[in-house]
DNA sequence: CACGCTCTTGCAAGCGCTTGCATCGATGAT
DNA sequence: ATCATCGATGCAAGCGCTTGCAAGAGCGTG
């Protein structure tokens, strides 16, 4: 009871009456084993409850059976989900992951001074985070697969979402219903560098809403592109600053649904109703979307990380399959916060 | 450029021009090296951008710098909270955090038979997931120090709030507003084994509501206690069963904001007011909650998880600090979803 | 019956770091 | 000047597993 060492492979093979490296061949299934031997040595280590020490394997071997995600937030639903999908997946293949949780932190910096994955992983995720040209340089350094979701880094796989399409569909949704007046709140300046999907929300705002004005033959209204820092607070205090401006927009087109439901609030603070004063349309389709009546676009998230998950492990197995960045579809998901617009 | 091998610690001796040995305790800082020599040693590993080895480290030294969390859910509010507030104390102290997440996956039975962890980790911490006989011996059987938040394990050392405390406070509210007809959602039957949380809400619940009950002299109303699965759809079920009782509930307590926002829409699905009609009081003080006016009761999530972070880094040190299970204060968070019982 | 194959198995040299013990000066005491 | 001491270093034996290579066994063939 308690302190009994381990068994290691020698006790094993003693008990199977075979040398170490057949026991080592045996277990992880390597040819030139005999059948009889094999399942001999495979009886002894379950007798003994044997189990492979991962350091010694990992010493011998080079591999660690472990990769490593980095994620700017743990606690944000997107990045949860995504989370638990390639968790998933990676646990199915019994591979293991090392959680990074890096955000604003003061400590990015030290992470990647101190770079903690290296020699760590097989391999890394990164997970929406932009990363500067010196940390991707860092991350590619560490001389393992790289896979991201959500951002395009050169020398990495990549997988996500069409966020321009979907972006320019959720636009065009609204101007349907008639709004020509459409705010946008997505990121807060400065954009950090690689953070690819704000940007794409942006533009496909832009050209929408840019396109709308010169249709009408006005002048855009420049406050309308506020940023909201993808989190309710920041979507509320966009939305007020919306509210503040003289040419009122009649619907908000938000990239992301916290974002959307802070601006909900504000909107329900000024006594303005929803949709029938204003429309908001979000993206993500949060778990939360469906009860706060928010019509928004759904992107798969579980499955971005599912297909992650896979990526990294092909990418394990040697594969060098050049894939082009791997895109999933994304859905108008429409209810109550979205409606024509009424006369004025 | 590429496939340059890493460094060793023999290299950095031989730039240093000291033994590998003195290598290694100059740069973990053992005492014993000269301060001349120490310097030199930490300029050369600097020059060659050393990294230590943690696999043949952890093989020689049998501690892996790894912690292992495990979690029912890493996309629930309240885990991804938690989970977020480990990750920077241990990131802080350098040490990696490999996370497992269970829940009710088919895979629960194939993780605890191979285990993973073992070997792998420093220590466990295991995030209010009820554990059975067998897992947690397991468990303790990696013979490492293990930690849990919100569940009671004998030899494990736990960190949690007083659920049964401030369930009772949040029903004393109700009961203040002059509510009598009290009904409770929380975890569906069976509760898993050792799942406590659950319970002792319902504890709570039932102890307040059966005492007004005596007071009245009225048998109190079986149906009136309700399993939400602590997601939003099961509150939202709930809720519904609660609206088909004979006898309707005036105020409901839910034992996670998720189920209460759940019951809010059925609420609000059926056309009653809150809290005209009908009070709301959640548990957790979820981000959300101040968006949909939610009272409840406010539990101090990141800093649980910071509290089991120090202590798991208290027990890596050798702490045998008997410390008796960490409690950490709630507190009531009142918004628009309770009001004073209206006249019937 | 000898020879050459193929299939199993074992040997032993690592993988890169840690650590008990021995060694070697330098320093202080006698 | 001599010897005990103590701090700074180096030696070398692991830690537990993997793997190239060699050796042995069993077989079919000429």
């Amino acid at each position: 009871m308690g302190q009994e060492m381990p068994e290691k492979l020698d006790d094993v093979a003693r008990l199977a009456g075979v040398s170490a490296a057949t026991v080592s061949r045996a277990l992880r299934g390597l040819p030139g084993v005999a059948d009889r031997t094999r399942t001999r040595v495979v009886a002894a280590a379950a007798e003994l409850g044997y189990a492979i020490s991962p350091a010694a394997s990992s010493l011998a071997t080079g591999r660690t059976g472990t990769v490593g995600v980095i994620v700017p937030y743990v606690d944000r639903w997107y990045f949860s989900r995504l989370i638990s999908g390639v968790e998933r997946v990676l646990r199915d293949a019994g591979i293991s992951l090392l959680l990074y949780n890096l955000g604003d932190d003061p400590g990015r910096g030290r992470f990647f001074a101190g770079l903690p994955l290296r020699r760590r992983v097989d391999a890394v995720l990164v997970l929406s985070l932009p990363l500067t040209e010196v940390e991707r340089e860092l991350l590619l350094g560490l001389d393992v697969p790289l896979v991201t979701i959500g951002t395009e880094e050169p020398g990495g796989d990549s997988i996500g979402i069409d966020d321009h399409g979907a972006a320019v569909t959720a636009m065009r949704h609204l101007v349907q219903l008639g709004h020509r007046e459409i705010a946008f709140i997505g990121e807060s300046d400065p954009i950090p560098l690689g953070f690819t999907t704000p940007l794409r929300r942006l533009a496909a705002y832009r050209e929408v809403y840019h396109a709308l004005c010169r249709e009408d033959g006005r002048e855009p209204e420049a406050g309308f592109e506020t940023g909201g820092g993808f989190t309710v607070a920041g979507g509320e205090r966009a939305m007020g600053a919306l509210l503040g401006l003289p040419r009122r927009p009649t619907a908000v087109f938000a990239a992301s649904d916290e974002m959307a439901f802070g601006a909900l609030r504000t909107l329900r603070r000024a006594g303005l109703r929803v949709p029938e004063d204003v429309s908001v349309l979000g993206f993500d389709n949060h778990d939360l979307a469906d009860l706060l009546e928010l019509s928004t676009v759904a992107q798969p998230v579980p499955e971005l990380g599912e297909r992650a998950g896979r990526l990294l492990l092909a990418r394990l197995s040697g594969g060098k399959i050049a894939t082009s960045p791997s895109i999933l579809g994304t859905q108008l998901v429409l209810r109550g916060s979205t409606a024509p617009m009424t006369g004025r």
